[in-house]
DNA sequence: ACTAATGCCGTAGTCAACTACGGAGTAAGC
DNA sequence: GCTTACTCCGTAGTTGACTACGGCATTAGT
C-alpha cells in the first residue's frame, strides 16, 4: 500500500535521518513534524518534504536552538520573514559567544589548576583542591 | 541556643552562601555536606567549614563539574590526591576545550548567516532558513 | 496462510539539579 | 505569652528532550 510520493514508513524515515522513531512520534506531539494522514485502517506514510523537516529540526538543534525554539523558526520557515529569522538567529548568536567567553575562562583557570599540579614537586597540600576552596573560579552568568 | 563555632542556621548559611536553603538540603541528602548533630529538640547549626564546603562546592560546579564528579574531588579533598585530582581536572579540562570548540563551529555557521541576511537585499527567500534546510550545520560531537 | 517485524497509541519512566509543598515543631522579638 | 518567622522532614513536582513499555493492528516475506 505503499503511496508513489510519500513511500516511507515512519521506521524508514528514522532511518532515512537517523532520528529514532520514538522521537520522530514525539516530535510530532510537541508540533514539530506533521502526521500524515493514515489511510484508514492502514500505516501512515513519509516523503522527503519530512526528511527536509527533520533535517531542518537537527541542523537548527545542532545550531543550540531549543524545540521551543526551532517551533518558533518553523513558523517562519517560508521564508518571508527573514528580518524576523535573523533576530532570532542574532540572540542565539549572542547567547553561543556568552557560552563560549564563559567557557574560555573555565578553561584558563582550569588549565592554571592542572599547571600548578605538575609544578608541584614536594608540596603537601594540592594546590587545584586548594583553589576550589577560594571560591576562585566564580564566573558571571552568560 | 546558638552555637559558638557553629552559629548559623540553615537559613543563615543560605544568605552566607547565596545557595538556597532546599538546594543546601538537597546537597545533605546527596552527600555533598554533612548534617551537623541537632541538639535534642533542637535545630542544626552550621560555621565556617560548612560555608568554605559549599565554596568549594560552587567553585567546581562553575569549571563545569557536575555534582557526581564533585562527590570524586571531595573524595580528595585533603589535597593527599593531587595526582588522582589532577586527572579528574584534565578530563574535565580536554571537555570543556571539546564545547568550545563545537560552539566556534555554531558561532561561525550562526554569524555567517545572519551577515548573510543582512546583505540580502531584494532576494524573495531567506537565506537563514533556506540554510537550515540543507543540514548545512551538521557538527561532530564533542 | 502463517509468522516475524513494524506500526500505532497512550502512558510512564529517565536524567540532572533543583524547587515546592504541607504540616508539625522550635526560636526569637516584643 | 503571643505571634511571626524559621526549621525539619518526606514527598512530589519541574524542565527539556527524549526513551521505553505494552498491547493490539497491520504489513511484508516466504
Amino acid at each position: 500500500m505503499a503511496n508513489k510520493v510519500n513511500p516511507l514508513t515512519i521506521g524508514g524515515l528514522a532511518k532515512a535521518t537517523g532520528v529514532h522513531v520514538e522521537t520522530i512520534r514525539y516530535y510530532q506531539r510537541r508540533g514539530l513534524l506533521s502526521e500524515p494522514q493514515r489511510p484508514p485502517g492502514g500505516i501512515r506514510r513519509y516523503g522527503s518534504a519530512d526528511i527536509d523537516r527533520l533535517t531542518f529540526v537537527k541542523s537548527a538543534q545542532n545550531l543550540g536552538f531549543s524545540l521551543d525554539e526551532i517551533i518558533d523558526l518553523l513558523r517562519l520557515e517560508d521564508g518571508a520573514h527573514c528580518q524576523e529569522a535573523s533576530v532570532l538567529a542574532e540572540h542565539k548568536l549572542q547567547s553561543v559567544r556568552g557560552k563560549i567567553k564563559k567557557l574560555e575562562r573555565i578553561e584558563s583557570v582550569l588549565s592554571d589548576m592542572v599547571a600548578r599540579c605538575h609544578e608541584q614537586q614536594a608540596d603537601i597540600a594540592c594546590p587545584l583542591i586548594a583553589s576550589l576552596h577560594t571560591g576562585i573560579s566564580k564566573a558571571p552568568e552568560a
